[in-house]
DNA sequence: CCATCTAGTGCAAACGTTTACGCTTTTGAC
DNA sequence: GTCAAAAGCGTAAACGTTTGCACTAGATGG
């Protein structure tokens, strides 16, 4: 039924081997061998089952990555979908393949990738997490099986990631609107078991600081990377009896809901108050008003990754274990001049 | 270094092959020694190797899908993710990965699908096509190789496929303009080539006829699945000596740059004009104003599609094969009765 | 002219499973 | 107590590759 190294073997008058030598285009085998092969393989549609190749290799050429259980909201944001598209376009062009899968709980999660790692169904792992504490990364760290992460993870600094400076592109979202005079400036969060909110919350009260303003804790507020918590934030924060000039808002999603709020409340983006936030998501430019953003390179960071990654299954040492991305502040009408 | 059955069988004291049948629970192995077995597995850390597995049962649990050409436009109106999060849910629940490939050109993705069908490395592939013509699909139904389709395929409509109806769905648009008193309706549609123009185009030119509306052809706009296809659509429609009062508009991105052609040249929604699209996505409801629209389930179909086609390399003929998923009219503020 | 080397290829084992077939032991009917 | 059927398990072949080793023939060097 299937056409095997055989069928092409005797068709070609050679040995088996000798055709898994020109499929692996092996030195020592002469150049008339590997046309006649090649042209036989051609005549019969030959393609190699990868099942039996991996079995014996030891390979699969196939990375894993796992769809994390707050799958709604980082599809939203785009965070997962940028990153499969840059994932996969990356990783074809390098001749591997991805597998999903996906797991309902923390224990599923790491079953399921036990399943890959053990069932020696990849090479490799992509991890996309941002939480401080993975038991995903412990596993893999502990197993020595490749993976990178996309994020950050303190309890294992040196491991291969990619990520955005969100310290820093925080630090500049906020330095944005001091240079535009604010000086009452909240931050709306995201979870603060992640490490991207605590980040960003970081480098939101590092300018802060570098520029002498006040924090006022009250105009903190912690959510969810929804719209909804964006809109709650807003009945929180300008029900204060002094409320800021401008926000920093960890999330475009979140942001949407902020400006929602707003409205809501009667206040008027950038008159009113100005906010910026992250992603800049194709969406953002075109809310009402369109959002200030920083731009993290999401897209970049997938494909980056799977590159990285795949240098490292290949025995290729990448220079560094840790990449970044660098981010850009894309300005639109949210943010203005304080007057 | 791999823990393998054998290993396991030795620990055990039994062959193999019991091993082997413990695990897929074959019924002819008795309840002490499945306790037994299960016992050293747990013990050893065992895994099944899934390349050995899938050499000889030729059936390897896991789906294929291509990343279309097309990928940035599908993923902006969350078609594609959406799908994704759909097949991922739901094949993990029946215990299949999903493995995604891409293809640069036509030719590289038949060349993709080649390696996943003839290197046996999934066992059914689910197409998300709205191609008119699509040498994919025959392809696949030449091989008789076990495939869904989620969209409508004109030249087979016999396949395997899951779908919306979009005639009626743009049926049910345009009827709902004209149940708020618009006579004026125009259409902005996405490329002729796409099933899904072709259809919503249908069912828009359908209503009109069933309540003897008048069909002006300049109302009718094709574009891309891009917002700026809708911004310019507007530029073309509104500046017409007699402009339609209400528009149906092929998708939410569209119609986000509908919203924001109207807005520049001074006209306001739905004050002015009402508008209706089409996938309700999350954001609709956070524009100015919040975004009628048509919800077509598209996590429900792609969920439904991997259940079919899982349900079909099983050997379990579905009863159809053409499933039709609900859609659902939200009307939110962007629709008012014409005054 | 012999020894050595190299290019080119084949042989056969191995990778970790599944499964048809067959053998023993137990069960139950009469 | 006999015999057929069923239960429980093992043997061994097969799945389609890769790869270490060995072999041949010609080339090269002294």
């Amino acid at each position: 039924m299937q056409v095997t190294i055989k069928d092409v073997a005797k068709a070609a008058g050679v040995s088996p081997s000798t055709v898994s030598r020109v499929i692996s285009n092996h030195p020592r085998i002469s150049r008339k061998t590997v046309a006649k092969v090649k042209s036989i393989m051609e005549e019969l549609g030959y393609h190699q089952n990868m099942m039996a190749r991996s079995l014996v290799s030891k390979t699969t050429r196939t990375i894993g990555m796992i769809l994390p259980r707050s799958a709604e909201e980082l599809f939203l944001n785009f965070f997962f979908p940028e990153s499969i598209r840059g994932i996969v376009t990356q990783s074809t062009r390098s001749g591997y393949d991805l597998m999903m899968t996906s797991g309902a709980s923390e224990h599923e999660e790491l079953e399921a990738i036990l399943r890959l790692v053990r069932g020696r169904r990849v090479d490799g792992i992509i991890l996309l997490s941002s939480r401080v504490h993975d038991p995903l990364i412990s596993f893999l760290h502990a197993q020595k099986f490749p993976f990178i992460l996309i994020g950050r993870s303190p309890e294992y600094p040196d491991i291969l990631s990619i990520d955005n400076d969100n310290i820093q592109a925080s630090y500049d979202a906020t330095r944005h609107l001091i240079s535009l005079g604010h000086e009452r400036i909240g931050f709306v969060s995201g979870p603060s078991h992640l490490v991207v909110s605590q980040d960003r919350l970081v480098g939101y009260k590092k300018a802060l600081a570098d520029y002498n303003l006040a924090l006022n804790p009250r105009w903190i507020v912690e959510g969810e990377f929804l719209q909804e918590s964006g809109y709650h934030a807003m009945s929180l924060i300008m029900n204060l009896p002094q409320r800021p000039t401008a926000l920093v808002i960890i999330d475009d999603i979140v942001a949407f809901g902020v400006l929602r709020g707003l409205s809501e409340l009667g206040y008027s983006v950038p008159h009113d108050i100005s906010i910026i936030s992250f992603n800049n998501i194709a969406l953002s430019e075109l809310t009402n008003p369109p959002l200030s953003s920083i731009d993290i390179g999401i897209y970049q960071m997938g494909y980056t990754a799977s590159n990285l990654l795949i240098q490292s299954i290949e025995e290729q040492q990448p220079e560094q274990n840790r990449i970044i991305i660098p981010h850009r502040l894309v300005t639109r009408e949210s943010t203005k001049r304080l007057t």
